[in-house]
This record gives structure tokens, sequence and C-alpha cells, in this order.
DNA sequence: TCTCGATTGACAGCATACTTACTATACGGA
DNA sequence: TCCGTATAGTAAGTATGCTGTCAATCGAGA
């Protein structure tokens, strides 16, 4: 029986549950997911990225990414600009109903990032995000959309 | 950055990921998911459990387990019969060919669950695992579908 | 300069996950 | 027995997350 529940690809999809569920319950009032919020972040730090290099940045699939920026740009919290340079990409901004939403955010986040862990010991919160960072990064090939975040940089190189 | 890298709530999304990936290409050969697979342990551990009663078992949601039921069916893994007691539940057992394949897939999931913590260290890959199931087990109830484990068995106190 | 291979964003399709709502059924108490 | 409440399964709607494919565009090399 508990061959189930003690394997770690049990683990891992059971603690991603219980997190989004934390974190929608606690920024409930600002209509945002997890993945909305991840994308709006990353946006801020790197403004006129477009959604393939956003993409490898918070480790998202491509496909996947479309309609999370078709809702962003929905519900007005970025636009996406056509590339001087390059006529196949959009580049995302942030607009000010954006900045302004992550702004007031941020507390509820903080939040639930603090549930999480909540029931485990300081020490012990520690040591497990230790073991994740470690594990997610040594991991990182395995991923069918493996984190690239120097390739945030490459668009600077390029415009700025 | 980092402020994201390293949330809790990126971490388990990311790790998530990662295992599920793992899983897939272990098991491409029997084009089965992580959830099917959880499934059938599930219902081989409990024949003739109910939907319902099986989402609480492996702390899925319902409506999601249906079209899991569906697809698990349609492809003849598992029956799912009238229950005699209770028009409205349908019963739910293995066949012979999704037991079989039960049988065959083990080598690769458990090929699967190593190599999600392979780059660990063994002492770490214990850390982590205990640190883990504690804290899944003590966030039980905030996510939206608690674990109830011991659910399964009310319907062996019933038929058996 | 022209063409070929790579890249970008869009789309279709499948599979989880969750919400709410609805129907059929079951069951306990008045 | 009848009624209110609870439960099982289903369906619709939204949002990830992945696989493909496709057309438009880009860029590098012949």
């Amino acid at each position: 029986m508990d061959a189930v529940y003690t394997a770690p690809g049990y683990l891992f999809r059971r603690m991603q549950q219980i997190a989004v569920a934390i974190f929608v319950e606690e920024c409930k009032a600002y209509d945002l997911t997890p993945v909305q919020y991840a994308s709006l972040v990353s946006i801020r730090a790197h403004p006129g990225i477009d959604a393939t290099r956003l993409s490898a940045v918070i480790a998202f699939d491509r496909s996947t990414l479309g309609s999370v920026i078709e809702r962003l740009e929905a519900k007005a919290y970025i636009e996406r600009k056509p590339s001087p340079g390059d006529k196949r990409t959009k580049l995302l901004y942030l607009t000010k109903s954006g900045a302004a939403l992550l702004r007031d955010i941020i507390p509820s986040v903080e939040r639930a990032q603090a549930r999480m862990l909540q029931p485990l010991k300081p020490a012990d919160r520690k040591t497990l995000l230790a073991l994740l960072t470690q594990l997610v990064d040594l991991n990182n090939e395995a991923s069918r959309v493996p984190l690239r975040a120097e390739d945030a940089l490459e668009h600077l190189g390029k415009t700025g």
C-alpha cells in the first residue's frame, strides 16, 4: 500500500497539488494563477522579452505559454508590441495595471510560499529547499522544457 | 531574479514537471500516464472500489478521475460493473489485460522513480523523501482533495 | 542573391486538475 | 410513507502542460 504513497513521483505530484491550492487560496482576491504570476514577474524582470525566451526563462512549454499570454493580455496586465527587427516576434511589456497588480499581490504570494513550508521545523525547511534546488538543477535536462535562465540576457545584448 | 527560482512553489512545480517527463520517458512503450498508473495500482489493491472512493485514495479530483477511468476503460485495462446494492455507483475492476500491463510496466516505473532522485547522494535522497512525506502529510487538508486512505477500507466492511 | 535550414508564433489535439451545476439515487427522520 | 439531505456520476467551463504541425520569417552559406 505505501509503495504508492512513498514513491517520489507521487510525493512530487501531491506537493505540487497542495502548493497550487495554497497559492490560489491566498491570492484569490487577485484572480491570478501561479503560472500567470510567474510570467508577470519575469516580464517585469525582462521588459521586451519575446514569448519563446520567456518560456525558457520560466521553464514553460511554449505552446502553453501562448494561451497564458493571451489571458494576461485580455486582462490588460501586459502588452504585445511587434518587434522592430524581427517580424516573427512580439515583445512583451507590463502595463501600468500589471505593474500595480504585481506590487499588490506580492504580500499574498509570500504568505502562500511561507504556508507551504509552515508545517516543517525551520531547519527542515532550509534542508528541503536546498535539496530540492539541487535536484531540480541537476535534473534540468530531464524535463522537456529545460530552464535556460541565461537566454533572457540574449535580447538585452541586441536591444540594450 | 532568484526570488523566483528559490521559491518553494516554483521548485515544486518544476520538480513535478521533471518527474512526469522522466516517468513518460521510461514508460513510453506502455502508453500509460502517471495518473493512469496510480489508478490501476489502486484498483488492483482495492478491487470493486467505486470512483469516488478511488479519488480519495489517490487524492485525485473526482471530476478528473471520471475521464481517466473512461480512458482506462477504452483501453480495456479496467471494467466498470454496476453495484448490486447501489444503483448510483459503478464498481471498478482490473481486466486481465490491465493486470498483465501492470506486471509488465513495474520495472519501468521503478526505474523512473529511481531516476528522479538519482542526482542526489543516497543519504540526501532519504532526507528529501522523509521531509516530503512529512510535509505532504501535514499539509493534507490544505489541498482541495485531501488524501483519505482509510476510505478505501469502507467498502470492504460492507462487501467483504 | 537565392535557397535551405532554423526559428517564431499559432493552432489542433490529448491529458490532467479544478469549479460549479445537474440528475439520479439513497437514506434517515417526521 | 414522504421529505429533506447527502452522495455518485456526469457535464460544462477554465487553466495548465505536453505533442504535433503549419506558415511566415530569418539568417547563413553556396
